[in-house]
Order: C-alpha cells, then structure tokens, then sequence
DNA sequence: GTCTATATGCGGATAGAC
DNA sequence: GTCTATCCGCATATAGAC
C-alpha cells in the first residue's frame, strides 16, 4: 500500500515528500538525513523513528514515485472504449508532467538509478511493469516502419520521455508546452512517413 | 586547452579519467577521494599537487566531457561538402555512442547536473555552445512541420539523445543498435508526415 | 610528485528522557 | 513520536618528509 506523496499527511509522509524533492535536487549520497528533518520540520533522529536506515527512505520514495503512473497505466489499460494511441498519449502526458513537477514527485528512473549501492528490487519491479504497459500500448498503436520497429522504437520513445528532465534543467518552458511536444513527437514516430526528405 | 580523457597520459590524466568513471557510475557525492586516488593507482593526499580541492576535479572532468562534442561538431560546421541533416546525423552518432561508452566519457548533462553546488560555469557555457550547433543543424535540416518545430523540436531532439544514459542503464542492446535507432528516430521526426495514422 | 601522519568536521545511527 | 546528547567512522584537506 504505497502512499501518495502528493497529498498532505501525517509524519511519515512529510518526511516522504521532503525527501522525493531534495533526492530528485541534489541526489541520494548529497542529501544528508539532517537536510531531510530540517525539511521536515523534525529533527534527524526523530526519522528513525519511522524509517531504520537512510537507504529505506530512498526505498520507500522510490517506490511511492512510480505508484502513480502504473496506478495511471492500469487504469488505461481497462478502460475499453479508449485505443492503444489514445492510452499512449494519455500516459504520456501523465508522466510527462509528474516528472517535470519534482515537488510533487521524482522520476522514477533517477530515483531508481541512485540505488546502485542500495537493494531496490521492489520499485524495479514496479517500474518494469510500468514499462511493460509503455511496450504494449505502443505496439498496439503500431508496430513501427521501415528502420524503427518493435523494441527499438520503445527504447527510442522511452529515452525521450525520461529524457524531459535535461530539460527542465536548463530551458525555460512550462510543462503544457513539453508535454504537448512530447507528445507530438511520439505521433510522429508512430507515424508511417510517406516519402523521405529530399537533403 | 582540456585534456582528452580517452588518451592515456601522465598522472592528471589518469585522476580524470578514473574520476571520469566513478562519477557517472556512482555520482560526484558518492564518490570519495579515496575511491578516486585508488582507481589512479596513487594516494589519496596525491590528489591535491594536481587538483586544489575535489570540485575542481568535477569541473575539469566535465569540462574535458564536453569537448570532443563540441570539437566534432566545429568539424562538421566546417566541412562545407555536407549538408545540415548529414551534419545531425554525424553528430547525434558521434554523441550517442559517447554517451554510451562511460569508458571513454560521461554524459556531458549528467556531469554538469551534479554540480549544483559546485560553480560549474566553464562546462555549462561550452554545452551551450554545443546546444547551439545542435539547434542550427536541426533547422537547417527542417524546420519542422504542424505542431513540431523551432524550439520544441530541438528540445525534443535533444531529451531524446541525452535520455540514452537510461537505456544504457537496464536495457540490453549494444551502442550500434541505439545509435542506428536514434538516428532514424531523429530522421522521422524531421520528415514530412504524409498522412496521420488512423486511429 | 608521491608518500605518511594527522587535523577537523560532518554524517548515519543509537540511548534514553519526556 | 519527538526530543537532547552522543558515539564513531569516514571524508576532505593540510603539513611536511623524501
């Protein structure tokens, strides 16, 4: 039963959300337990009170952090009356703006990327099924064309999904604008092109 | 004048191309002095004849990542036999296999994002200016069609190549396949789609 | 230019009162 | 469930010999 770090809690979900912004700002190892009380308003012992070890915070941010896109994805994935496409661009969207909104969460792969040294079994498993949803919707709406099929063409659309947050490092646009490009772009590549531009 | 990480050398080059590894695998917090010195083969206080403190050998790593980049991309600037999307296409190759080979580099973006504590304006100056040729060879190519062009289709482009670093992390593919993906990826979203995909 | 020895501080974690 | 006090180890950096 993972919690929800965007809505307002008790105790243990403070400390979840201050953690899931300072993790995503400045990393796991740059992050002391101490930047995370303050942030919390508690002091840094008071968190072993609701968590044993600093490695289980990242545990439990992480895990909570791809709950709310395969919460999304299932919930597309049942609803009959929407296409493949629709439920791709639907998802899209959704991950799009949760990954450019840190305060609300992290991304899941840079969370999952910082806990080479930590066991994190559980939100890559979570996170593989989130991409098993990805895969199917996409080659549901289409299998590709020519060069650009199958597993490349998720891989490509996957990079440039979790590619937004470079983004948001250093360009200056809000996030209606990046998802709605996003977006686009994934069309694109699903997209049979009709003849090759001259060069 | 910044060293290439790739080519053995005397004892700045091999702290750099260590730390180079370390960084991008681990992360610049996580990543003591000592683990550094170790993987050059010297001590831990040796470090400090080369670098004043251990954010310098951040800056000098980043700085030294960005360049080849931004070499081949002058390269290519300058060969007038080519034409803009040949440019892009040489380029995207050349920078997705970099980003790949963390042996040889480290992702540009990723080493720059690190230092957010560090003043990394060096480094952050010269990926503009390799942004910069990324963008006028991206126009020149085309400048784009329906909802995707300008600014959104190179900030599209550029999620899309930088967002390799997580492919690289659980996929299992090799550099060649990525690199041939990416680049029809590219060339499709800068292709004129003829007719939009039923749905 | 690399070494040994070491100063100094911060970080994770525990003990135990309230 | 949060606090104060504190242990202990590791990390950055310096001093100074060779």
């Amino acid at each position: 039963m993972a919690a929800d770090l965007s809505s307002g809690g008790g105790g243990r979900e403070r400390i979840l959300r201050a953690a899931s912004r300072l993790f995503l700002s400045q990393g796991y190892a740059a992050t002391s337990t101490r930047d995370i009380a303050l942030a919390a308003g508690i002091r840094q012992p008071s968190l072993y009170h609701h968590f044993a070890t600093k490695a289980d915070i990242l545990h439990a941010v992480a895990l909570a952090t791809v709950e709310p896109s395969l919460r999304k994805a299932e919930e597309l994935a049942a609803d009959e009356k929407l296409q493949p496409f629709d439920r791709l661009m639907a998802l899209v969207d959704f991950d799009v703006r949760l990954l450019w909104e840190s305060d609300r969460s992290s991304s899941a792969f840079a969370l999952v990327a910082q806990g080479t040294v930590v066991e994190m079994d559980g939100p890559i498993d979570r996170f593989s099924e989130l991409q098993w949803f990805y895969r199917s919707f996409i080659i549901g709406s289409s299998p590709g064309w020519g060069d650009l099929s199958g597993d490349g063409l998720v891989g490509v659309i996957f990079s440039m999904i979790e590619g937004v947050v470079f983004r948001r490092a250093y360009e200056e646009v809000d996030v209606d604008e990046v998802a709605q490009q996003t977006m686009a772009a994934v069309a694109r590549l699903l997209t049979q092109p009709e003849t090759r531009m001259k060069r």
